[in-house]
DNA sequence: TGATATTGATAGTAATACTATTGGTTTAAA
DNA sequence: TTTAAACCAATAGTATTACTATCAATATCA
């Protein structure tokens, strides 16, 4: 059964909460569904409005425009993975054992967790591995980053880094490790499936696992 | 003084050679300078156009499309960076050694090799940091995967993953990590500028070193 | 019941991403 | 030296994109 938690997001990302209204969870909806599908550049709002049975200037009183839409969505994923781990994490002592939970959910949380029945987790993460570097690789990332947009990411590596510290105190570079996971995660998912000479992960069925287990790899090596 | 070797790229890239003509020379170099200005997304052809003191008309007989001189001008990049890791390592024996020159040209390879006039190498570097990722992050990349237009960098990842072997044989992730490494370097570095609480490295004049440090600490903690 | 908020429908604008044509200038070949 | 070819600038034009504005219909709520 899908518990409808509610995901709370900085509310500079929208015009109008779109959690509140049908329209808007129609939006959220849709708009993972479309951009896994046609990618940011080809995703436009007309698109979206076809193919959820709307109009352009309804979604536009939701979302600013697709950037902003996309931040939104991102976010999404960054907290929800964030408040899983919590979750996951929450009655475990070791903290060796906290990481290893930590990167499970990086890999694999989007399949495991139906949270709420209007998002679909696993094309949330596709467009998450496939989008997010667009999300901060733009020329308004200051601006964006002094109204909040990035917390949920800023945070969700704080808590990682605290827990690479409880297992390794001395360890000189907890953060720059946290976010070297995560993005390690979706970059080498990306590769197997579309340049994988970078990597030694192939695109079989047993993926996850397998990048699962290079980042235990890596952070064994790292932190012993 | 500035030798001027001869790049060669993927001629699917262009419709015409901008490096046999002033005008094709010119786009390169302006484009390098107004990217690096205006980020990806607010660069167009008719801006290009003003900034160099041609007509659009005239750049679409060099590239298709802002895309496609995106990937041309981070391919250049890719490739000058092996080629000066290349020369660099050509009489090193020690894997060792080499590693610690490919590391340190990724950091700083642009502020050292001023290798043809009409490149800013600087400039370039900074468009790598901020918009590479948008070169293979698009729903044609299996397409242009197959044209051949990210050889440069596979290449170049497969060069690093074959010294990666050399150092530690049983290693069983050396294109991953090098492909990482590259990721890495570039991450951190846009971090620091943008996102800090993502990263242990500070932007302050020892960055680039800061960023090197931190890297051959992770090799030799997963190479050791 | 009347006021308010929400959405749909439609229209319109400015900017973007191209394409096509023409004509002048340089280059290179005969 | 003439002639053709290539090259580039200039201009115009089209389709699409990214919005903005207005108004009517409907649902909601006081």
């Amino acid at each position: 059964m899908a518990v409808n938690i509610r995901i709370s997001l900085n509310p500079g990302l929208y015009l109008k909460d779109p959690q509140e209204s049908d329209l808007g969870r129609r939006i959220i909806k849709h708009s993972i569904l479309l951009l896994e599908d046609l990618g940011f550049e080809q995703f436009n709002f007309k698109k979206l409005a076809e193919a959820m049975g709307s109009t352009e200037a309804s979604i536009y009183r939701y979302f600013e425009n697709k950037h902003l839409l996309l931040i939104y969505l991102v976010s999404w994923y960054w907290e929800w993975l964030s408040y899983m781990i919590q979750i996951k994490t929450f009655n475990v002592e070791d903290p060796r054992k906290k990481l290893e939970i930590i990167l499970h959910s990086f890999v694999s949380v989007s399949e495991e967790n139906p949270a709420i029945d209007y998002v679909n987790e696993s094309s949330l993460h596709n467009v998450v591995i496939s989008e997010s570097t667009k999300v901060y690789h733009t020329k308004e990332v200051d601006e964006e980053n002094k109204k909040g947009f990035f917390l949920n990411y800023k945070n969700m590596v704080a808590h990682v880094a605290e827990v690479i510290l409880e297992i390794k105190p001395d360890f000189p570079y907890p953060s720059a490790l946290a976010s070297n996971l995560f993005e390690m995660t979706n970059n080498h998912i990306y590769f197997a499936d579309h340049l994988p000479r970078l990597t030694e992960i192939q695109a079989k069925s047993s993926m996850k696992q397998d990048v699962e287990e290079m980042l235990r790899y890596f952070v064994m090596k790292l932190l012993d």
